[in-house]
DNA sequence: ATCACTTATACTCCTAGAGAGCATAAGTTA
DNA sequence: TAACTTATGCTCTCTAGGAGTATAAGTGAT
């Protein structure tokens, strides 16, 4: 072990990357930050002034794009060989995840707000298991099965994919995004899988059909996994959901809000009972007609929630896991 | 935003190192791999040869320590201004946690197994709430709370201690390690608060008596509270601990590593059925008699269950949140 | 041999919380 | 006025999890 603080001569120059996902939900759908036609994640270097990573990204992200960035979380941080720049230096990518509320009109540099579902279409089970699941990854799935070595892999390759994708009575468990990434992406039915690594086409693979989903550069698209995976994870037992919503809001909202970034659909009894007896939220006094049928009573978040109770204490009811 | 991959001159150049919190429990203990007179975690720099960091990681501490280590996870990447080394060069620090069976002999570089609980003394809350609490603690909390500018602020102060700490029947939640340490930090009540920064002793600040517990270097403390809190999260949904447990062993052992790690004592009845119930482990035939009671049946983790699982669908009957 | 003690293991009871369904209220639009 | 939409309240049920109790099967001391 090497007792720090000399510096080692082993030490080598490396870059830094941020890299942000950064995600709005906006009229019932969950939106990421994109740039370069929608194939990239925004991210910028990590520049010395900076007095920490967070406050970095923070400075950054919010002088390029004027969002007020109300929950950051750091999501990993990578540093794979592939990653290595044209000088052949390495380079760090730090991810994190940032919730704002909606989008100004911003226009620098390409920046678009996206449909995460976009890239991953078989997450949305809003309105029950989406269909392409079984026509256009199941086939892919299949071969990728019936290519394991002998029969006890094959068996494993089934049974995973049967958990990840709720195949077989299996029930669909929506915090598992990077696993179904990291799967599709083995099972090279992602396109990102074929390039750079040019061993991936030795012996019997067979290029099978991709699997339906825009694609992003470098391996933005896993980030992009992985932030799903946190949020999902995490608006069950912290009420972060609320850096997503205006100030003032419906019952029925904040539950749209909720079932786009699980991606499934939620009990509306159970979900405003829920909401309700934690307290989260306190009355306006006013009232939301928007919907054309008997107006809303429109609500806040109480605030005073994050300092009164343990931070890790409140639950929506989103069965899963 | 600055489009990738274009290599923003802005890039400076920046040593990554890594950092271990290596965990294992022998004897009912949870402990912790540490050098430099137990003062420090194992570091070393991430070269250019790993794959990515993980491997390096692993590639690492396997030959420095021989310690085949079962399960890692990333933990977090630190950056702060203070960490820059004498050449001024940023250093970002990538933190990890891994677990491991048991300590061999291992002696290179006085690296030695010490429990986690001397560095955080007021976490242990196997025997009930520890004593130093309400002796060490509580007289420096209520100092800090004083010296809040208002009302509101002292109110504020007090709420967040008294959550934080289980005072004024708010319960126990083992999970906030590194919040507690954060406010005791704030408190200036942690030496690691005193160095470095030197504007820390500004104004009012009056140097308080320190809290119990080892300091270690640099930020260390807060990346090993770091490492506690995530694993303490983590084995309550994960089957984790079984990486820390010997090939087989009884429920009452696995019982004491769950309780070793988590600070609190576990009902018996409750942890049996659910261990049992979820079909985490099977009978090997044999029985144990070391204690000196009915011998105890010995048990062997099924290690099948992780592919079979949804993997965060299992269980530990710790209350806590 | 018996007793005290330790540990293992099996049951029962209770309650809070989560899932699901139904009923009613209060608006809108055709 | 009817049909439809959304809001809101209530009930029922099931189960996981918390807590307590009882019995079994060893050890070591008297």
């Amino acid at each position: 072990m090497d007792p720090r603080p000399t510096t080692s001569s082993a030490e080598h120059d490396i870059a830094a990357d941020l890299v942000a996902v950064l995600v709005a939900v906006t009229s019932g759908d969950p939106r990421v930050l994109t740039i370069q036609d929608q194939r990239a994640l925004p991210s910028g270097p990590f520049e010395l002034a900076h007095r920490s990573l967070q406050s970095g990204l923070r400075a950054w992200v919010e002088r390029q794009t004027r969002l007020p960035l109300g929950y950051v979380e750091q999501l990993y941080t990578f540093a794979d060989r592939d990653r290595a720049d044209a000088t052949g230096k390495h380079v760090i990518s730090i991810s994190y995840l940032g919730l704002t509320r909606e989008q100004p009109a911003l226009g620098e540099h390409e920046a678009r707000w996206r449909c995460w579902y976009d890239y991953f279409p078989w997450e949305d089970h809003r309105a029950g298991p989406p269909p392409l699941i079984e026509q256009a990854l199941r086939p892919g799935l299949r071969a990728w099965i019936a290519a394991a070595s002998d029969r006890a892999a094959q068996r494993g390759r089934r049974q995973r994919a049967a958990m990840l994708f709720g195949l077989e009575d299996h029930a669909w468990n929506e915090e598992l995004v990077l696993q179904r990434y990291e799967l599709l992406y083995e099972a090279k039915l992602i396109p990102e899988a074929h390039r750079g690594n040019s061993q991936a086409f030795e012996l019997g693979d067979t290029v099978r059909p991709a699997a339906p989903g825009k694609p992003m550069m470098l391996d933005h698209r896993r980030i992009l996994a992985t932030g799903i995976a946190r949020l999902r994870a995490k608006i069950k037992y912290h009420p972060v959901v609320f850096e997503l919503m205006p100030d003032t809001f419906t019952l029925l909202q904040l539950q749209r809000c909720v079932e786009a970034l699980a991606g499934r659909q939620v009990h509306k009894p159970n979900f405003r009972r829920l909401i309700e007896q934690q307290e989260l939220v306190e009355e306006t006094g006013e009232t939301s007609q928007e919907a054309g049928g008997r107006p809303a009573k429109l609500f806040r978040f109480r605030r005073t929630v994050l300092a009164e109770r343990a931070i890790s204490g409140t639950k929506l009811p989103i069965s899963g896991a």
